[in-house]
DNA sequence: CTGAAAGCGCTTACAG
DNA sequence: CTGAAAGCGCTTACAG
């Protein structure tokens, strides 16, 4: 900035102005600078600007469990949407316990980020914090949240397959405890049939008796009738597939598979996993644009910092693929779907335990 | 700091020197700082020492291909090292097209990173940048690289399956362009041996031709003769595996089938795949220790700013899962490994194109 | 329309 | 062992 101002005997006070275009600089001087800046090759220093203005420019990402296969779409989504607005994303991770959620959060406080994006760990509540905060979560959540709406994609799901005749369903989720988790199969339960049969298997549950990698049983079902199988996550339903498939049953002849979030492998195994994608782009710009927003209004001490006011859910969408097919056995009258058990379109909120 | 200063009479410099412990200060101060600083939950602005000292104690991480399910493993071990040195790290997307990438390093530099790892994109050439950068690449790559030995964990599963009586193999990967690639399906022929059967598929030259989620023909494999299925990377044994099962075929009793990188889903899926992982941790700290060092070195014209300056191999290991079994039809002279097609036991070296 | 001055919060020679 | 002073590179009132 200085070299400028020198090289063309001028403030640097008016470098700044013209480069930024605030104070009034006679059009054809800011030119001038502008011309001079380019041909220097000058690059502003974020640092210095960064300690008068008190801003970094820098917003945080906290994410739990980083191996979760769903991360690398959030992590872009976020990272595409703050490079868009000028801001660089500092990534923290959680994985571990929540303690370290916290000390993660810590640290990027204390490298004064602007503001900070967090996928909390499952069961945590984000306590206010010393800069904005927006969370993504589930909607049951109350409040203050941006994500998918489970539930909602979970009445796409059983929708879905009970258009396709299926009144007979075991659905696969890992943790009661994951408000995701569970708002899935609630929609799912929803937009069952009441003439539908419903069976739940809760993965860990049942490995903390069988031990890890056990059987999920899935033969047993078909031969029972059960036709139709629906898992809260892709890596759920490709488990579900493999054993179905290890058991000479034929997908999605015999039985129909769904999964959830379109990850990577849902598209490349054979068949295909029909699944249900959720938008991380959308979600990703209402974070960071209510964070942006927190942060670039004039800081208040009534003002929360919570960045997210109300409770966003953004729609899903069905990748219909090869694993769901129309029930062989299914007459004309099966997809009359005007009963529900429950038909309530949205779920019951909780808090996080 | 200068209310540390303030509250205790002393000077803002002796508050420095009392916390940094570089200047010589009483014992005695030091304590009293420490105790002051502690009292007012002082803490220092990173900010401003960046100002000062010309570092940010940031450093960059580019990735490309964000999306694929490598990804999380790296980032994460590259943020745990990083934040075990006291840096922060700023993630940049690469993916899309190279110019992005240069982009995103161009977007790091400006921010000021105190240096970079980059995991390039396939073709890529990373020159020298303004800052100190470590690339993770395969050692195919001409020097200045950390990566796994991707020959040396193909070697491991050639021998894996030769050891349980295979001979005819069926070599699967996507992209004959990518170094990494080309070192896994390269380094499983050097240990086939001279009698053996190799046939190798490269999937995205099949799809160019056949088009996307074109069935890879594995079928018709196991019909003539081949029972061994090696993929350069779990997301293709999967598919391989889904492909086998779909068709009738028994896994591992028919056929057996490997994979790459311990993908999560691996140990999930009914049979678990058996697979080879890279120690993302021992590449972390080889890259972060190699970057820092070059920082914190005193820069120097002459230096290059290439941190990594050698070719860095680091081993693979293989979890031997449920898809590979001993071959029903094996002799007991099978296992007689002594001969192989090509006993080289390193990659020729490429450059990238 | 332009410039002189102060200051963001540190660290680092240097002097005492 | 301790402190006064300068300066990192910007931005922002304020004065002219």
């Amino acid at each position: 900035m200085s070299v400028i101002a020198d090289a063309l005997g001028v403030s640097a006070a008016t470098v700044s102005n013209a480069l930024s275009g605030k104070g009034r600089v006679s059009p054809e001087l800011i030119e001038r600078v502008r011309a001079k800046a380019e041909e220097l090759g000058y690059v502003p220093s974020v640092t210095a600007r960064a300690l008068r203005t008190g801003r970094s420019g820098v917003i945080g990402l906290v994410l739990p469990n980083i191996s979760n296969p769903l991360f690398p779409q959030i992590a872009q989504a976020i990272e595409n949407a703050a490079a868009d607005a000028g801001y660089g994303v500092l990534i923290a991770d959680s994985s571990g316990d929540n303690a370290k959620q916290t000390l993660a959060i810590q640290r990027l406080i204390e490298r004064q980020v602007d503001g900070i994006v967090i996928v909390p760990r499952l069961g945590t509540r984000i306590a206010e914090l010393a800069c904005p905060v927006a969370v993504i979560d589930s909607p049951s959540t109350p409040n203050n949240t941006v994500s998918a709406d489970h539930w909602q994609g979970g009445q796409l799901v059983a929708e879905h397959l009970v258009d396709l005749g299926h009144r007979d369903f075991v659905l696969i989720g890992a943790n009661p405890l994951s408000n995701v988790q569970n708002d899935r199969i609630g929609g799912m339960k929803s937009r069952i049939p009441k003439d539908g049969r419903v069976d739940v298997i809760w993965i860990e549950r049942n490995e903390m008796v069988l031990g890890a990698g056990c059987p999920l049983g899935l033969k047993e079902k078909v031969e029972n009738g059960f036709t139709a199988f629906a898992a809260s996550s892709d890596l759920h339903a490709l488990r579900a597939l493999t054993e179905l498939q290890r058991a000479g049953i034929r997908v999605p002849n015999e039985a129909s598979v769904v999964g959830f979030d379109d990850l990577v492998w849902s598209s490349v195994v054979s068949p295909s996993i029909t699944t249900v994608r959720q938008d991380a782009v959308a979600i990703a710009d209402i974070a960071i644009g209510a964070l942006l927003a927190t942060i670039e209004r004039e800081p208040s001490p009534e003002a929360s910092n919570i960045a997210v006011a109300q409770c966003n859910r953004v729609p899903m969408a069905l990748v219909p693929r090869q694993t769901t097919a129309r029930l062989a056995t299914a007459d004309a009258s099966a997809s009359d779907n005007s009963s529900f058990a429950n038909s309530s379109s949205s779920p019951p909120e909780r808090n996080a335990p």
